[in-house]
DNA sequence: CATAAAATATGATATATATCATATAAATGA
DNA sequence: TCATTTATATGATATATATCATATTTTATG
């Protein structure tokens, strides 16, 4: 079992609060795991007894809608823990994990995090504030998912993506979606999604090749968004 | 100032976890107002530097879209708290919140309530549980808003607002909105909401009597949301 | 490498919803 | 009370988006 202390993606979650001792006893009861693409980490539903904290990789959170399509809620990158809410809730998951690539991720008992709770009061604080920035961001969601056009949430989730995940040497977006994945992240029509993107595609907005998509005209985008 | 020890909404929300000693302290700093129908009590982008407790009256938490509408994000009644999400950021408030009725609330400064945060433990895991349920609820909304249609989203909140709110003696809507604000919170513009009422009532589903909304057949209004 | 399967693309059409126009009803204020 | 504003209602029409069909391209697999 590799050590934390050692772990560098810790410094990026709510964990950068422990201290050494904390991150010995840490170190000695989770548990790690190689998560290939496409695999379920959990699924909706599902009593997780613990979190995930996200050593490599990407993964989305999805919720399944009444009429049988999965949203995707969130993405979750490297340093970002995973089941917080529902540890703390003590209630069943709400969303489904799904890694988009290949991925590293440690288990860390309820039992473990609980006691940081009690002890550390920057670790709960940092839980704390994670929190309160995922409500944010999904209060903001709901407005944009209420009140803005598909191409206007196109357009958005394409710089959010390139501003989250990074580009290519080539300049394409680093993360790889299907067209599938990025409709079911904006709320639309599999097609639709394709359509738009073409649409985008002639206005020289972006350039698809192959599954590559490259922005092209950021300033535009944004402006639609 | 009344005694917040005798106050009996503070039961319903994290503050019940206070011991006579933080209560007595509590009455000692707060302020109370009344806050009129239509009134603001903080706007977006706001600094508020503390939380709001609601004694009594509804508001409605709303923020406003890029193409220039409000969009109500949550309902907010007595005996929950406001703005904790941006005191435990130390950001401004990323919702307006105005009062729906005449309302009674008060305001705790925020440096009372970090006190409480670092000794008593119970509080913060009240708050922080709160704050996990609202995460969940506005991750729900989220996949709703995207997913669902205009139809669906009116039946679901009609549901939601008979059951959060409950209905007066002749079995109407307690609480009374006006179209435009039951479109805003199911994002969509005022005509289609009205428009969805009306079919709704000659299919039976509802009954309109002046600005009363009265369900009538439920098991149909759940089955189509 | 060839073939099957999956993903992407595009056209045709249907449907949901927004917008604009106008009418009626209810609330408000002098 | 009446006049004026505001909210509700409904029709006509435009637009955005979904759905169904089919073609093409890419990826996976023996």
């Amino acid at each position: 079992m590799s050590k934390c202390e050692q772990c560098i993606v810790r410094e990026f979650s709510s964990l950068k609060a422990l201290n050494k001792e904390e991150l010995v006893k840490l170190a000695e009861c989770k548990t790690s795991r190689l998560v290939k693409k496409g695999e379920v980490i959990f699924e909706e539903g599902e009593n997780v007894n613990g979190i995930f904290c996200v050593k490599d990789g990407v993964c989305k959170l999805t919720k399944l809608s009444p009429n049988g399509k999965d949203h995707i809620v969130k993405l979750v990158t490297k340093g970002e823990l995973l089941g917080q809410r529902s540890m703390i809730s003590e209630e069943p998951v709400n969303l489904s994990a799904v890694a988009l690539e290949d991925m590293q991720v440690c288990f860390i008992p309820k039992s473990e995090i609980m006691g940081f709770f009690d002890k550390n009061n920057q670790f709960s604080m940092n839980v704390m504030r994670t929190i309160c920035g995922d409500l944010k961001e999904s209060d903001d969601l709901v407005v944009n998912m209420a009140q803005k056009t598909v191409k206007q949430r196109l357009a958005e989730t394409l710089i959010y993506l390139q501003d989250t995940f990074g580009k290519n040497e080539d300049d394409s977006l680093k993360i790889q979606l299907t067209r599938d994945e990025l409709a079911s992240m904006i709320g639309t029509a599999t097609e639709s999604c394709i359509r738009l993107l073409s649409d985008f595609n002639k206005l020289g907005l972006i350039e698809l090749k192959a599954k590559k998509i490259t922005l092209k005209n950021i300033p535009q985008l944004k402006k639609m968004a």
